[in-house]
Formats: structure tokens, C-alpha cells, sequence
RNA sequence: GGCGACGUAGCCAAGUGGUAAGGCAGAGCUCUGCAAAAGCUCCAUCCGGCAGUUCGAAUCUGCCCGUCGCCUCCA
């Protein structure tokens, strides 16, 4: 189809939102600074991720093809201590952490990378470009690893905006640290004793260290010529120093700089108005969050504010959020039942505000104005947005009783009921929903008669088990509620 | 301390010079024995404060107040 505006984005390197163009024809090379799995996954990482699996479904139906790359970082220091507290071993830890949070990515919709790659399947490759470094100049080996030199990149800070001097004002070297300069930072750490541990000649053996990995990795699977890719995206908080320090590793090996033509970076997820973290208090694995809310409500949530601002999560948005999924799942179920071709229009508004950096939020709204859509537009739209309608959306309303439905009923009304009377004697043959069944009827009987206290009695033993009734013209009706 | 972002109705939030999108919550009406559900309607003379620029500012400038982030591992 045709686009009325072209995509615009806006690119950090250059703090101004940019008309959009890939480098190489029609295709798009992203590489986004994927999980450091050596903890748990949280909400705020769940909304980076969404993003970005949203702007590259956009990119795609823009007719763009699409190479994502999410990288794993599965060495740090970190794994490596929480692994000697547990009495195991680092990748054992990142194992769980990742498979975790990979289901959790699947459960909110977002798609697969195109390539996933683990930084100790990298090894090579890191080494190569740290030999190249050191060749150059750019990197230098000491008692404890080999630091890349801040001060051999005339362009440090760059990309951040920072000043070098004043970073060097607030920064010291620690005791047991052998680097030149407060600012350098690890390209290679050497193994202490216990260590996991690579091989790496003519030097010795270690791990990488955390900034090195992207830029190897991303060199090797987008550019391996070296005349860069086209978007570089993660969190805000990754710009200084992880971002800063790539461009620093990469631009000086390539033939071409920049390193990513555009960087993108989303803002960060706050809860009650802190970064999600350990010492706050505030935090909560992403697994643990999902099981309390549905993940197409907290994919809606961060749909609704700008990718680049920051956020504040609260118990009572994503209630909100909850809310607006249901509006959509009754348009989609209207629409799907009316034969009627709809109104066309919903995709190329939707359009047009993704096209101008991503408002999902305009989007959105868009989606929900929209009185009669046809149906063709509603649910590619809702795909667009990664929120694709699935069979449980053409359910009127929950159809499966609570478990302990008869037994919270039989506590409700009192084993003196004539109705469970009834019931107790063959307990066995008699469905949970037919016993329900059986309640109503008696029900609208007592309402036949004008016996609104006993009719109000069974409708209030059934809300506190659960069920809900609906009086409508065409009989009673019932639903299962939170 | 340095750098940066943000501050729009009870809550979330769009909007970067032309006179306040959308959502949630709430209110009223219709329907209903009542309620729920559903449908309809209403809901910021105003955009943290004070100055200034302008014919005109939530949108630009300055100062102030407040919140948060980065500067150390972090999506």
C-alpha cells in the first residue's frame, strides 16, 4: 500500500527526529542490546523489548525487510557471584533466568529475533576486534585485563554528550584496579582463580567484558564491512557508558563510521516513581507480574505514552488498560459478527501515526475512536500493534466456573436450600453449570412471583461465588467475574 | 556537584505558535422489580509558578518550584 508520509524517528546520535531511510535498498538492519540474564527479567525490560518488537512490525508493513538482532549477554560478574552463592555455576543461572524471560516475551507476543546471539559463542570474534584495538593503539594490557584507552577516541562522548573532563573530575581509580585512566574500561577481564575462563593468546585467560560483545557481535552478523547498520536501540539507561563505549570500540575498526546510522532508545519504566530495583524494594520478576495481569492489557498500557518518555507504572493504569482491552475485544467480536463491510480509513490514520516516531499512543486512540472499522483494518491494525485477537476473544464472557464453585455456593446458601437439597442426592450426575442452571431458574420463578427477596438471595449467593447475572429481554444470562 | 528529561482534569495521556485527542474513573438519562450489563449524554475557559517575546503560547525565552533519571551494574 502506499504511505502518505515517510517514517520519521528520532535518532539520538543527532537529538533530532530524522526522516527515516535504510542504507542498503529496502532493507533494515537492527541491532538491539538484548537481557543480562543474570537476574531476574522485569516489567521495565518487558517494555523496551515491546517496542521495539512494534517498530519492527511497523517497519515490516511498511515493506521493509527486517534483520532484528537481540544479543544475550550470558557472562558477567554478576552471574558469576550469585552462582557461587547458590553453589553453582554462572551459566546455570543464566540458563533459567533467560528461558524465563523468554517465555514471559512469549506470553506478551513479542516475536523472536531474527538472530539471538549468546557473547560466549562469540568469543572469537571479541578477540579478534580486541587485537585489533590493541594494534591500533586504541587498547593497552595490564596485571588484570586489557582496558580500552578513553583518551585514543578523540569522539568519546559523543553519542552521550558528555564532556570527557568532567567525567574524569568524578572518577577514580580503585584500589586493585590497574587501568591507566579512571574512565578506561574493560575490554578483557583475566581470570581470578575459580573463574569461568577462555582461552585468549598471547594474553591470558578471561572473559569479555560487558561492551565489547555488542560491538563484535554486531559487526560480525550486520556489517561486516564496516560501513555500518542502520538502527542501534536498548533502554535510555544503556546511552553512557554501554553505547558510548561501542561506538568508541567499533568506529575506529570501521571503514565508515558511523557505527549504527540511527540509535533509538526507549524510556525507562519507573514504579511508584523509582527504577524497579532490589534495594528499593520495588522490584518484581516479570513471570511473577504477568500471572497477575493479562500481558495484552500491559502491552496496551505502554502503548498509550511515547516510547521515549518516561513512564510510571502503577497498579491503577494497568487496571485502565484492562479495561480498554475489553472495548476492543467487544468491537472485534460486533465486527466480527456483522456482515456489514465497515468503514475504511482506521489503517492509514494508524499509519500516519506511526510514522511520525512511533505515537502509539495517537495510534491507539485512533483504534478506539473509530466507530464501525472494517474488519480487515481493525485486526491488521491490532497485529500492527502486536495485540492479535485470539480465540478466547470471540467468548462473550468467561465460560468456566471457579473449581470450588459448588462448594462456595453450598457455604453461600446453606445446606437447608431446597435447591442444593435437591442437589446433594446425586452430587455426582449433576453438573457444576447445571446446578447453576438450576439457580437461575429457581430464581426467575421467585421473580415471576414478585419475590424480589428471594430472588435478590440467590443472585447475591451466586456473586459471591463468582458468577454474575445478566437480566436481559431475551432471559438470564451469566458470566464469571474476578 | 555535573549532565539530562519531565511537570496537561481524580488517574493515565496526546498535543511544540492559532485557541485543549483518547482512555480509565465519576455523574445524569434510557432500559430494569431492583441491580448488573448495554446505549445515549456530560465531565480542563485551561495546560507547575512568575515574568517576557508575539496580533496570538500548554507550545518560544528567562527565572523559580517540584519529580525523576544518568554520572557505578542496569532495558
Amino acid at each position: 500500500m502506499g504511505h502518505l508520509s515517510s517514517l520519521r524517528l528520532y535518532n539520538t546520535r543527532t537529538r533530532t527526529v530524522e526522516q527515516f531511510a535504510p542504507l542498503r535498498g529496502d532493507e533494515v538492519r537492527i541491532y538491539v542490546c538484548g537481557l543480562t540474564p543474570s537476574a531476574q527479567a522485569h516489567l521495565g525490560h518487558a517494555r523496551s523489548f515491546l517496542f521495539f518488537d512494534v517498530l519492527r512490525r511497523y517497519l515490516e508493513f511498511r515493506g521493509y525487510r527486517v534483520t532484528y538482532v537481540q544479543n544475550v549477554t550470558d557472562i558477567d560478574d554478576r552471574s558469576i557471584a550469585t552462582a557461587r552463592e547458590r553453589g553453582t555455576t554462572f551459566d546455570v543461572v543464566m540458563a533459567e533466568n533467560y528461558a524465563s524471560f523468554k517465555a514471559s516475551m512469549r506470553r506478551l507476543g513479542v516475536r523472536e529475533p531474527d538472530e539471538e546471539p549468546y557473547a560466549t559463542a562469540y568469543i572469537p570474534q571479541i578477540q579478534a576486534m580486541i587485537r585489533m584495538l590493541i594494534g591500533k593503539q586504541y587498547a593497552y594490557v595490564v596485571e588484570d585485563g586489557v582496558y580500552y584507552s578513553v583518551r585514543a577516541f578523540p569522539r568519546y562522548g559523543e553519542l552521550s554528550r558528555r564532556n570527557i573532563e568532567e567525567l574524569e573530575a568524578g572518577a577514580r581509580i580503585e584500589v586493585g584496579e590497574y587501568k591507566h585512566d579512571p574512565l578506561d574500561f574493560a575490554l578483557w577481564k583475566f581470570a581470578k582463580e575459580g573463574e569461568p575462563s577462555w582461552p585468549f593468546e598471547p594474553y591470558r585467560a578471561g572473559r569479555p567484558g560487558w561492551h565489547i560483545e555488542c560491538s563484535a557481535m554486531s559487526r560480525e552478523l550486520l556489517d561486516p564491512q564496516g560501513v555500518g547498520f542502520d538502527m542501534h536501540g536498548g533502554g535510555a539507561d544503556l546511552i553512557f557508558p554501554h553505547h558510548e563505549n561501542e561506538v568508541a570500540q567499533s568506529e575506529p575498526l570501521m571503514r565508515r563510521p558511523p557505527m549504527a546510522n540511527t540509535w533509538i532508545h526507549g524510556g525507562l519504566l519507573l514504579f511508584d516513581s523509582r527504577k524497579m530495583s532490589k534495594s528499593l524494594g520495588n522490584f518484581e520478576p516479570l513471570s511473577q507480574l504477568l500471572d497477575r495481569h493479562d500481558p495484552q492489557a500491559i502491552r496496551l498500557l505502554f502503548l498509550q505514552t511515547g516510547y521515549r518518555k518516561v513512564m510510571n507504572f502503577t497498579e491503577e493504569s494497568i487496571g485502565a488498560a484492562g479495561s480498554v482491552l475489553d472495548r476492543l475485544k467487544k468491537t472485534y467480536r460486533l465486527l466480527r459478527a456483522s456482515k456489514s463491510g465497515g468503514d475504511k480509513g482506521l489503517l492509514q490514520r494508524v499509519d500516519e501515526a506511526l510514522a511520525d516516531d512511533m505515537n502509539t499512543a495517537v495510534a491507539l486512540s485512533h483504534l478506539l475512536q473509530e466507530e464501525t472499522p472494517s474488519l480487515d483494518e481493525f485486526e491488521r491494525v491490532l497485529t500492527l500493534l502486536g495485540i492479535e485477537p485470539h480465540a478466547s476473544w470471540l467468548e462473550e464472557t468467561a465460560v468456566t466456573l471457579p473449581a470450588d464453585f459448588v462448594e462456595r455456593l453450598k457455604s453461600a446458601l446453606g445446606p437447608s436450600t431446597p435447591a442444593l437439597r435437591a442437589f446433594a442426592q446425586d452430587d455426582k450426575s449433576v453438573s457444576p453449570e447445571a446446578l447453576l442452571e438450576r439457580i437461575i431458574a429457581l430464581r426467575n420463578e421467585a421473580r415471576t412471583n414478585k419475590d424480589w427477596a428471594k430472588s435478590d438471595q440467590l443472585r447475591d449467593a451466586l456473586a459471591s461465588c463468582g458468577v454474575a447475572l445478566h437480566d436481559t429481554s431475551g432471559g438470564t444470562t451469566w458470566s464469571v467475574v474476578a
